[in-house]
DNA sequence: ATTGTCTATTTATCATATAAATGCAATATC
DNA sequence: GATATTGCATTTATATGATAAATAGACAAT
């Protein structure tokens, strides 16, 4: 019954959030997913504590903190270098987000929403099946919050979007898709971005989600499955305009 | 074009896989999902270090790499503790091992169970719709080879299981699907004990197999899902049965 | 009861030294 | 000349000891 779900008060850029540690983790955690290690070694711990004005204690334990989470490896006497892509951790959601900030990669944005048109319209039938009352209330408090908020004020827009997705993953039980919340979020709170340029569609989404969240109450799992996959379709098929915008 | 898939020789259960940090990380990592810390603080970073026999330099990149996996946090003057389960890595290969290995807890392997139905069948989707010849093939001669090994040699015929479904993450060439390789070897690897004290179901098992193979070759996005879905299900049904038996 | 201060404890950081691993070149051996 | 061996240099891995910063909890003051 460890449903405890404090929100993170960690901050969304910890440039200076806090600890000498966590800035080069974040700092190194971004260069790497830039590409900027991509052909030669990184510096070595020596010059890196420099470069960071650090000790190398403090360094070294940045540096373990992105092993851990797959993006660098490091051998004696060889150095440190950045592991192949295919075992960076992508669904941790440091590396989720230092991928999209850089430079808000459509491409990523589109790979990561097909992710979420296999998770979330499982999480709804999961949802349906489970029955939580409490999560479904909450699902139901979400989609309110969505038609009540000012369409304009566009953080509190954004939220709402966010806590209707996290409801419903929250709602599956699953533990994993659970986990997914994170990512969501991240994920969300870049491809605003999209969004934002494209006005007039916020009306129609907030009718979708609404549809979802109907379908979700009703028990409706069929309904509840398609009506999810078609929103998370038009927001890949936004992606994909986007995409084709930019070049 | 980073398609660098090597196949890491990291061991399954480094206990003694080289150097300190890394065993501390999972003798830690395997004590705290266990349960052992839920409720008490972790010891001072002076006694862990006394209980391995390492430096506090070493114990603290350990507990850093902890830290990057979501298990714990920690605070001056406070010390260490558990993170609330909601904020661990549950995506995270080492994470899903260790909560796996305590004793084989057949809830959370239900769980995954249910959030590889969401996954692979997408990932098959994803395959047909990619339509990558290399990909393709790998998960024909993936069959080929479940079909071709002993029965009666588990592990190969376990390997030969476990690169067929890898083969058709790889082949949806949607990065988070792919990352989710790691996710269902471990996972298969544990199952592997389910599935040896029930026998007989191992030819239907390939059989079906076979059946998402070919509807993938055939381009049959629908077939390919379905079955999929229905080879899931069957895992399910399966872990659900031993779930009931053992309590 | 509230607020401020002080103290002890623990993590955070720094600095330095030594050990272990290993790429590479020089050398020895055949 | 080819190959195995050895030694050196470089870098991470580990150890050690010290100081700084943060803060929970006790205590004092208001």
């Amino acid at each position: 019954m460890s449903q405890d779900n404090l929100p993170k008060e960690r901050p969304l850029v910890p440039e200076e959030g806090g600890n000498i540690t966590r800035r080069i983790v974040d700092q190194l955690g971004r260069a790497i997913v830039a590409g900027d290690y991509a052909e030669r070694m990184l510096p070595i711990e020596a010059e890196l504590s420099d470069r960071f004005s650090a000790s190398r204690s403090v360094t070294r334990e940045a540096i373990k903190m992105l092993t851990a989470k797959g993006l660098i490896s490091s051998r004696p006497r060889h150095g440190t270098s950045v592991a192949p892509e295919g075992q960076w951790n992508f669904l941790d959601p440091d590396v989720l987000r230092w991928l999209l900030s850089r430079g808000l990669s459509l491409d990523l944005l589109a790979e990561f929403t097909a992710f979420r048109s296999a998770i979330e319209p499982q999480a709804a039938m999961l949802a349906i099946r489970r029955g939580d009352h409490k999560a479904l209330e909450a699902i139901e408090a979400a989609i309110e919050m969505m038609e009540r908020v000012d369409p304009h004020d566009r953080p509190a827009s954004l939220s709402a979007d966010i806590d209707f997705h996290v409801a419903i993953l929250l709602a599956s039980g699953n533990r994993f898709m659970v986990q997914c919340r994170d990512l969501v979020e991240t994920a969300l709170r870049f491809s605003i971005q999209l969004t934002d340029l494209e006005k007039g569609v916020d009306v129609a989404d907030i009718e979708a989600h609404r549809v979802i969240a109907n379908a979700i109450l009703a028990g409706d799992a069929a309904r509840a499955v398609s009506a999810t996959r078609d929103l998370l379709n038009e927001a890949a098929m936004l992606i994909e305009r986007a995409r084709k915008a930019s070049g």
